[in-house]
DNA sequence: AACCAGGACGTGA
DNA sequence: TCACGTCATGGT
C-alpha cells in the first residue's frame, strides 16, 4: 500500500519549516557553538549522536517526552545532569525513588523513573555497539519488551540514537493523516507505521526529519483542543489543482 | 480553572 | 483485541 500524499505532504512541510535538527541534545552536544546556537538541535547535520553518552540522553529523552512537553524534559535532563545520573552505571546504583526526586517535573516521576531504570538495566547487558549492529527488527523487538518502552518510544530510540530508518507514528501523525483521509482516525500504530514507511524512500535523514517536521506543525494546528486556526498550509497545496 | 502535552501499562469485557 | 482508567507536573 502506498499513498503519494505523504512524500507531497512532507516535502511540503520541509519547504515551509526547513531543517529541524532532530533530537535535540541539550546536554550532551558536544560542539558549544551548536548547542548555543540552536538549544541542542543541528539543523542540517545528520551524523549526530556521535558518543553514548549522546545515545542515551537521547534514549532518556524519549521516554520522559511520553505524553508530556519537551520543556519539562529539558528541565529533568538538566537536574538529572547535576544528581550525576545521565549515566547508565549510575541509574543501575539508583533506587527508583532518588531518579524520581530529579525528573519530578516531567509528571509520571514515579512510572517513569522505574522506566528509566529498566532502560539501563537493558543497555547493561546489550550496550550500543550491540544494538547498532542488530537488524532493525530484531533490535526493536527487544526495546519493545522493556517495560516502559511502547512503539513510539521504541521507533524513537531507534531512528534518533541508533540510526535506524524506523518510522515514528505519534498522535500529531494519526491526526494529520486522518484530516486528509489518508488514514481512519482509529488506525493502528502498526498500519501508519508500514504505510509511510512503503510511501517513503529508505533515507535515515528524512525518516529523522519528517517526524520532527510533524510535531512542528502538530504543535501549531492540531492540538486536541483546537485554538482556532485552521490548517490552511496542507489544505491549499493538497488540494491545489495540478496541471491540465 | 479546566484542559492538554512529542504515551504506556493494567484491567476487564 | 479494545476501550477505559491511571499515572502527575507545568503551561495556557
Amino acid at each position: 500500500m502506498i499513498n503519494q500524499n505523504i512524500p507531497k505532504i512532507y516535502n511540503h512541510l520541509l519547504s515551509v519549516y526547513g531543517y529541524q535538527g532532530w533530537w535535540p541534545l541539550v546536554h550532551t552536544i558536544d560542539d558549544p557553538a551548536l548547542r548555543s546556537l540552536a538549544d541542542g538541535y543541528h539543523p542540517g547535520q545528520y551524523d549526530f549522536p556521535r558518543t553514548d553518552a549522546q545515545k542515551l540522553e537521547i534514549c532518556l529523552g524519549a521516554i520522559l517526552t511520553q505524553n508530556t512537553r519537551w520543556l519539562n524534559v529539558v528541565k529533568c535532563l538538566s537536574s538529572l545532569e547535576t544528581s550525576k545520573l545521565l549515566s547508565i552505571d549510575h541509574l543501575l546504583e539508583s533506587r527508583p525513588g532518588q531518579i524520581a526526586l530529579a525528573i519530578k517535573s516531567v509528571g509520571y516521576y514515579n512510572q517513569k523513573a522505574k522506566y528509566l531504570k529498566n532502560f539501563a538495566v537493558f543497555l547493561s547487558d546489550h550496550p550500543f555497539s550491540e544494538l547498532e549492529d542488530l537488524p532493525s527488527a530484531d533490535c526493536r523487538r527487544m526495546i519493545l519488551d522493556i517495560k516502559g518502552i511502547g512503539q513510539e518510544t521504541a521507533d524513537c530510540i531507534l531512528l534518533y540514537a541508533l540510526r535506524k530508518t524506523s518510522f515514528v507514528v505519534d498522535a500529531y501523525t494519526r491526526r494529520i493523516f486522518s484530516k486528509f483521509d489518508i488514514v481512519e482516525p482509529d488506525a493502528s500504530y502498526q498500519k501508519i507505521k508500514v504505510l509511510c514507511e512503503s510511501s517513503l524512500p529508505d533515507d535515515l535523514p528524512m525518516f529523522q526529519e519528517f517526524h520532527a517536521l510533524f510535531v512542528k506543525h502538530g504543535k501549531r494546528f492540531y492540538s486536541k483542543k483546537p485554538h482556532g486556526a485552521e490548517d490552511f498550509l496542507l489544505t491549499e497545496h493538497l488540494f491545489q489543482r495540478g496541471p491540465i
